[in-house]
DNA sequence: ACGAAAGTGTTATCTGTCTCACAGACCGCT
DNA sequence: AGCGGTCTGTGAGACAGATAACACTTTCGT
């Protein structure tokens, strides 16, 4: 079997599906590999497939009349997304670009749509997956109206900890790196103030830097210091990841 | 037939259910009144029901920690909400508040489980509800992320003109009273700057205000003047404000 | 392993927005 | 019609954050 389908035929939404549907789903679908910095699709492109990350990082977001890039949401192996394409196919409206070098998966939104239609199941799981990423934008719209640029960058912390965060001797790891750069585009602040106030945190001794690499000393304190509650990490075997390396393993 | 139900009938979502299953629908929830400015959910409760708003108009919002509403979005006649009660029923995340007037019909969610897993069309109605919110949200994200106050409010007033704009002989105007300060809870920014952002604009003669209500003069200059779309309004006789006025009509 | 490119740290200055404070307008009630 | 409460308008002062400009460091491709 086609290595490159593994992570579908056990992605939460088709894992139920028969055999033969699942080889249908293969057949009509292309995989594709991309360079960092790549854009999957954008604004303009019609809405016609829906994507599967099989490795990699991308970058859902909105271009501001200025150039600004607003970043909406973080993309890891294992997640769908565009799947709004499913009921519409009109133009987009965001863009999606990879943050590395990274394999997704097309899956024509047709295809989808008649799936759904005889698999109570896939309606369902997709139903889920809009809930709860709905629900993810709700909190970070309520984490930005009315905060300072502290609050953003303790809130950002808090909630990359929740999805990357590995628990270590000296605190909670973050097993992503990001760029002062592109935390600013996900908060809606400068590369400046990023910067500022990471400094800022680690004199506080509320996190560590090491080779760009950030460690969340104390969770409670950093919560508390802005009257939040401390996130629930999910565990470093969840779902995605746990593929993902199986996969990596695969095929290195 | 109980008028209060009228409304369920011919919601979207419940549309194509048979006599016998609207008639259970019917038995099991209940349809409650509201004075302006209660509660009909905040965040402690366990989600066991969703709501369809059947007249007057609700917010939904978080509350900051110094006491700050951040709304989140507003619910029209004939709407659903609180509809992530679907997939969990621990504590809700936010406030559902009238602010005016209102009824609406408490449907347990247990029941739209049992729905949605006879009835696929039901599922499908949820999760285009589900994708078109989260749309909304998103789009409210890209438009706060990077902005001025002047620029939020533009959003804000080209935003209320899709849902609520109505041509007329001197431009559109919007049939939705907001204060200054229920704006400024919508965008992030605080009543006096809204007050200000409106006067400018209404000296530079891109909208008028009288009475309370606005009217926005050029469409398309005040989108030009923040570099964005004009909106596409909504036909006064949409679905939500159409069985609105019918079912007023009925009980009026 | 080297050089270019990307990312970081820091400062001085400037500007938009919040805060606080108050006067006046309007609105809904009885 | 009048009164109380809620909204609107406006200004002065304080401050957070944007901007711009620069030196330094790290990373990555080949």
């Amino acid at each position: 079997m086609d290595e490159k389908f593994w992570l579908l035929k056990n992605c939460d939404l088709f894992r139920r599906l028969t055999q033969e549907q699942v080889e249908q789903v293969e057949s009509r679908s292309r995989a594709r590999e991309f360079q960092r910095g790549e854009v999957i699709y954008l604004p303009s492109d019609a809405s016609n497939s829906i994507v599967l990350l099989t490795s990699g990082r991308v970058k859902i977001y909105h271009l501001t009349a200025d150039g600004k890039e607003a970043v909406i949401g973080l993309i890891d192996p294992g997640e769908l997304f565009g799947e709004l394409a499913v009921f519409e196919n009109g133009p987009r409206e965001e863009f999606a670009e990879t943050m590395e070098k990274s394999t997704a998966v097309l899956i024509p939104s047709e295809l989808v749509h008649q799936l759904m239609h005889d698999h109570p199941t896939v309606t369902l799981g997709v139903t889920k997956l809009m809930g709860l990423r709905r629900r993810r934008v709700e909190r970070r719209l309520k984490s930005l109206l009315f905060r300072s640029n502290r609050e953003r960058v303790v809130y950002l912390l808090l909630e990359l900890a929740e999805k990357y965060g590995q628990f270590e001797t000296d605190g909670v790891r973050l097993s992503i790196r990001l760029s002062h750069q592109e935390m600013a585009n996900i908060i809606g602040t400068t590369r400046e103030s990023v910067t500022m106030l990471l400094g800022d945190l680690q004199n506080e001794g509320l996190v560590r830097i090491e080779r760009r690499r950030i460690i969340l000393r104390n969770l409670q304190r950093l919560a508390d210091s802005i009257g939040a509650e401390p996130p629930q990490l999910v565990s470093p075997d969840d779902f995605g990841t746990r593929l993902y390396h199986q996969v990596r393993a695969q095929s290195g």
